[in-house]
RNA sequence: GCGUCUGUAGCUCAGCUGGAUAGAGCGAUGGCCUUCGAAGCCAGCGGCCGCAGGUUCGAAUCCUGCCAGACGCACCA
């Protein structure tokens, strides 16, 4: 992917690396503009001076840089220590638009400069038997639209889960399921009508901590000596206890499984915490390696001279840990599926235990541990604060999707009632609601906390995914009014109305921002330049018309325009994970 | 105590890793629908970029020290 603008200047100046090649703050100034401070040594003048002096030298010179036997720039000055190009409008045009129209425009990353790897990304990673709530759809929205990304750019993307399904938490809900069930209300002692069964487990696990957080000191020793004998039935896969685990954990998944359907995400691979049985072998194996040590009847790596203190392997109990399974499940990443690259996400609060994870399996002799990243997210947080299950003001998926449906079915699509079909009434408001917690989630950078106000999430004016939407309806009303698409063969040099032209350039600079934001792994970039992208089709669309364009040509050019803004828009928002309605 | 992350407009956030006059959205103010969808567009208002030093021709951005908040630091995940 190079633009052929920034190369050409490339060749104008060759002293100046291409990758400096800016954008001015105004177009008023110009379409790309050459900072000439890294000059200034070379020349043994000042800034502002280069740049007169390479404005002179070059205005002369400026036809050379051509594409197809036309220039590129129709101008070229200094104002300040900047020297400013002026790009052909129409060039840009040309050697933008008609490659969105036929499609070829999304296929020229696909050769990233780094070469293809295999690489994982590895999010979602639920908790059987606990609720899935807002918090959670960060992580989804987040990793979803990194795989995107990355393969638009040329990666080879493997997708995939991780479930929670063995632990302590889950002898806990258990627990409570066999013996407690009875503390509470009548009818909430079975999944109600309607109500999702891996919701109802979330609430019998919610129960059953704040049980024992509660009971006195005596009596929690007791309730936790039953849970542990919870547990050990599950580990040793037999009893009752079992039994109900591999039910009810199929519930757990079931739910999931609705969740991702609903959101539009995707995984190809899906591993369990249950089938990291190699954990125990890889300990042995680094105790040889003397990658591990033992200490207090524990074992566990000594990372003190990495600055990472100590990570523990197995209990004195014997017994394994997170941290353990991480290592086994790295071992599969890289040897069964032979991964170059590894991306975990993951909450910030997991900073310290991966860089640990990844330290360790350095020492463990895996190439791969330099190339495994973490990509850290912030917390979602609610208005009044945190959201917790004692407070009891957790929003649970099931919920938060019921109220965004209300909302816009009741303010925007009944109107449409008995004109559209049921189905798309229904199918218009998921894609919505999607696109609304989808960008939301994916806008702001990973690494803050986010603050969720369910209501200013719903209105959603301005910089929204539903205004993303929107943006994208309005092109398609253009195709039923007029009852035709944008052609590639339009004379696209007609295009010269300031919003035209500006339209044309976020258009042309989508490419650029894909690679950077799957180069930096920040989707938040993307959204950005979606917004962009939306705010300069919707200035254009106010100021000019197709269907009253001054001349028939005109209307043909910016049909293209528009045509072109729309494709774009919606293989953004795709690579977001959200598909925008054909109409709203 | 040590470590990581975060402090930018009333609120929620951008700021392309050192460059032009720090930008958006929301809210509040005032305009724009007999013309392809007003879930939209336009205008003005709103800033000691947490504080103090330092590096540099040049700092919201890099360094140091404070202040505030979040998270983490051995048998939870």
């Amino acid at each position: 992917m190079s633009d052929p603008f920034v190369n050409a200047i490339a060749r104008l100046v060759p002293e100046v690396p291409p990758h400096l090649v800016e954008r001015p703050p105004d177009p008023a100034l110009g379409d790309y503009a050459l900072p000439c401070f890294a000059l200034a040594k070379a020349r043994r003048k000042a800034p502002p001076a280069i740049a007169a002096e390479l404005a002179a030298e070059l205005a002369p010179r400026l036809g050379e840089a051509q594409h197809q036997g036309a220039p590129l720039f129709t101008a070229v000055e200094a104002a300040g220590p900047y020297l400013n190009f002026r790009a052909d409008a129409g060039q840009m045009a040309r050697l933008t638009l008609p490659s969105i129209l036929d499609g070829s425009y999304f296929q020229q990353n696909r050769a990233p400069a780094g070469g293809s790897r295999k690489v994982m990304v590895e999010y979602s990673q639920p908790n059987t038997h606990k609720a899935f709530h807002v918090g959670h759809m960060r992580n989804v929205a987040l990793g979803d639209a990194l795989a995107r990304i990355l393969a638009y750019n040329g990666q080879q993307v493997t997708a995939a889960n991780y479930i929670g399904d063995v632990g302590t938490h889950i002898a806990k809900c258990l627990w409570f399921y066999q013996r407690h069930l009875g503390r509470l209300p009548k009818e909430k002692q079975t999944p109600q009508p309607g109500q999702d069964r891996g919701e109802w487990l979330g609430e019998l696990y919610t129960a059953a901590t704040l049980m024992l957080e509660d009971a006195p000191k005596e009596q929690r020793e007791v309730y936790q000596k039953e849970v542990g004998q919870v547990l050990q039935q599950l580990e040793s896969g037999q009893g009752e206890a079992h039994a109900l685990w591999q039910e009810t954990r199929a519930w757990s998944l079931e739910s999931f499984q609705d969740i991702y359907r609903w959101l539009g995400a995707r995984f190809d691979h899906w591993f369990y915490e249950s089938e990291m049985e190699a954990g125990r072998r890889i300990v042995e194996e680094g105790l040889a390696k003397g990658v591990f040590i033992r200490s207090e009847g524990a074992v566990g790596a000594d990372l003190e001279a990495d600055g990472l203190g100590f990570l523990l392997v197995l209990k004195a109990d014997g017994t394994t840990l997170y941290s353990t399974k991480d290592l086994a499940l790295a071992e599969m990443k890289f040897d069964r599926f032979g991964m170059d690259e590894s991306v975990y996400v993951v909450g910030a609060e997991q900073t310290l235990h991966f860089k640990q994870v990844f330290k360790v399996l350095e020492k463990l002799g895996y190439p791969q541990a330099g190339r495994s990243v973490h990509l850290a997210y912030g917390l979602v947080m609610l208005p009044e604060g945190k959201m917790s299950s004692r407070a009891g003001n957790v929003i649970l998926f099931s919920a938060l999707r019921e109220r965004m449906n209300r909302f816009i079915v009741e303010h925007y699509l009944e109107a449409h009632r008995g004109d559209w079909r049921d189905e798309e009434i229904d199918e218009t408001c998921r894609r919505i609601a999607v696109a609304a917690i989808r960008y939301g989630m994916v806008k702001q950078d990973p690494s803050k906390v986010i603050v969720f106000n369910l209501e200013d999430w719903l209105v959603a004016e301005g910089d929204t995914g539903v205004y993303l939407c929107y943006a994208y309806t309005r092109v398609q009303s253009i195709f039923r009014a007029l009852g035709k698409f944008g052609r590639a063969d339009a004379d696209l040099t007609l295009l010269t109305h300031p919003t035209e032209r500006a339209l044309i350039r976020e258009l042309h600079d989508f490419n650029r921002a894909a690679e950077a934001a799957a180069r930096l792994m920040r989707p938040n970039l993307l959204a950005g330049t979606l917004f962009a992208l939306a705010k300069a089709f919707s200035r254009a669309y106010a100021a000019v018309s197709v269907k009253n364009a001054e001349t028939p040509a005109l209307g043909e050019a910016r049909l293209a325009l528009f045509d072109a803004a729309g494709r774009v828009l919606k293989e953004g928002l795709e690579l977001l994970g959200i598909t925008p309605p054909e109409r709203m």
